[in-house]
DNA sequence: ATAATAAAAGATAAAAATATCTTTTATTAT
DNA sequence: ATAATAAAAGATATTTTTATCTTTTATTAT
């Protein structure tokens, strides 16, 4: 697996798919979604459910329903995602498994490790879910294949 | 779960704590090096295997066998562990689970993503096994807890 | 040669992650 | 009010990862 769970890089696309879309006015449904980010549909669904919950997004039922995102939404860093989805071990946790990370009874790898680790905690949170949105709808960025 | 698999944890600690009994001359069996890392015996000597057949440690079966590292192996990157157990997509992979990582069809995360992960890869491959022995042998880092 | 030791190999089990299917609830349009 | 739509919720299934158990093979000491 990747730096990310499964279920994280489907967050990760859906939530940029939907912000795109919030962009141009329009919400999208769980299977507009599935389509363009190129994912399992119900498997989706049950993470949106999960993102909706902790306030990523916004989701309405009903005829015209769907998910899309307040503006304020669209400011929050990935970091939030990441941590809604995987938890926040990836920003906090030891590189070898250890049960916690810590300065004073470190594993071999800790202070390489920790620069890398804090390299990635930095750029999530410093990287706004909107932030791509016209690359996206420009064609200029994918997200499935 | 972390940046790697929890086998890959294990394997990380167990070629350190193998490197370090190297250095004082002694080869460790599975249970001991079990015990030291904090990891399920019989698991661990699935995950030696591998180490083994891939030439990243040594073994010798029998009374006194155990597991033991050559002076080569000593230097080699922490990446080949990495590689052996986790495969290559953690150095090459789409931050965003594409099937493939590319210049030309990025994700939106791509230019991003790409700095993290050569900063892991680069750390990887230029940090070699047995580069902490010293501090493991005199407590300075520790493999378990 | 024989017994003891320890890893290798193979088989099986348990847990977690991923995926699918069905029923219920909220919303909209008629 | 009724029917249609779409997400929420709940139940179930599949796959992968993690873990354990048993048998075999290689090595050493007696
Ligand atoms: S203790 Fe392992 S990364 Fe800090
Ligand atoms: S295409 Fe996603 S990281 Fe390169």
């Amino acid at each position: 697996m990747g730096m990310f769970s499964k279920s994280c890089e489907y967050a990760l696309r859906a939530v940029f798919y939907i912000a795109s879309n919030t962009l141009k006015g329009e919400r999208v449904g769980i299977k507009q979604i599935a389509e363009n980010i190129n994912s399992p549909e119900a498997f989706l669904g049950k993470i949106l459910q999960q993102l909706t919950r902790a306030g990523i997004v916004q989701s309405m039922k009903g005829p015209n329903g769907g998910f899309f995102m307040l503006p304020e939404q669209l400011k929050r860093p990935l970091a939030d995602v990441v941590a809604v989805v995987d938890g926040n071990q990836i920003f906090v946790g030891c590189g070898l498994g250890l049960t916690y990370c810590s300065e004073t009874n470190p594993c071999p790898l800790h202070n390489e490790f920790k620069k890398v680790r804090n390299e990635l905690s930095y750029m999530l949170h410093n990287t706004q879910i909107g932030e791509f949105n016209e690359q996206l709808l420009t064609g200029k960025s994918t997200l499935n294949k």
